[in-house]
DNA sequence: GTTTACTGCTTCGAATTCAAATGGTGCGTT
DNA sequence: AACGCACCATTTGAATTCGAAGCAGTAAAC
């Protein structure tokens, strides 16, 4: 017989069905803002995001478009349009010269500054007006162990197919 | 001076990356085994288990569309695919002229049922194993106020612009 | 040192998405 | 009853997305 038929209890597809719901109101909330602030889909802030966090304000490629779960075909078409747009700069890599190194520019710190009010304002009255401050820091302890359990994970393609394929 | 300037605490900062890239990652794992299990995108899955919930096994466009929070013109799309492939059928509504009730066929309901184990069996590994019992109950409670809020908060647009616009 | 396998990025084509514009239908007002 | 306004769904066109294929550069094996 198989392994153990898998199910959920009503709480959990509860809370499976909220996550996923409460993900994408507040996704299409902030996108709709920083569309509103700075022209930037949500992409392209989670880039510039992430590129503005780093101490040198540079990243290859891979890493990013592993930091922000997208492909990489994907992220070459946004890295062209944020380049296009004088947001980035992308050169060779120092130590490899396969891999692309992209760098946040001025203008785009500029634009990460002057976008970033309004996404953290949409943030805090849609996620966190209900929320308590320590409601947050328990969300906090639960999402860590998750989140890290999930990048452990391989996804499923890259899981070694022992037989039978 | 303008509204209290806005500002996430690095606790609330980090709950929000870590939902995001959560749901990002788990969205991806669900994705791939939907299209391999039964060859249905992630938002087919969610239009065809909405459909399975009802009573009825319908709904009218717009309700279905604001369930799993759609764009109207893309649920007319994916109705339009999941129509051809037998899974739905449309039809005018009885009471209202204008609307148009979706509802599930038997094929529908049959490969719903045909790939929600592989479906439950992801969410489960992906998104509750770190859990114990308890986490998921704290997390379903913190959840549903986040939810009920966010429904009843208008998606911008539809807040009425005052000025300045 | 050459061959082979692997990694990193881009290009290409197909599929999906959304917003804006279109065509009907219901509903309240005049 | 005709009008105006709101609502429902679809069509259309542009933009975005991904996977597969292609093209380097790098590392490993022999």
């Amino acid at each position: 017989m198989p392994d153990s038929p898998p199910s959920l209890d009503s709480v959990q597809l509860g809370a499976y069905f909220d996550l996923i719901e409460v993900t994408s109101l507040l996704r299409h909330a902030v996108e709709q803002q920083l569309r509103e602030a700075g022209d930037l889909s949500y992409v392209q802030f989670q880039l510039l995001a992430r590129l503005g966090d780093s101490p040198t304000g540079g990243h290859r490629m891979t890493d990013l478009a592993d930091g922000v779960v997208y492909s990489r075909s994907g992220l070459t078409y946004q890295a062209g349009l944020l380049e296009k747009a004088g947001l980035v700069v992308r050169a060779p890599s120092p130590d490899d010269e396969r891999s692309v190194t992209v760098t946040i520019t001025d203008a785009g710190r500029a634009l990460l500054a002057q976008v970033l009010p309004g996404h953290v304002e949409v943030v805090s009255s849609l996620l966190f007006a209900p929320l308590s401050r320590d409601d947050v820091t328990v969300l906090a302890r639960l999402l860590a162990p998750v989140r890290d359990h999930m990048r452990s994970t391989p996804p499923r393609s890259a899981a070694p197919r022992r037989r039978s394929d």
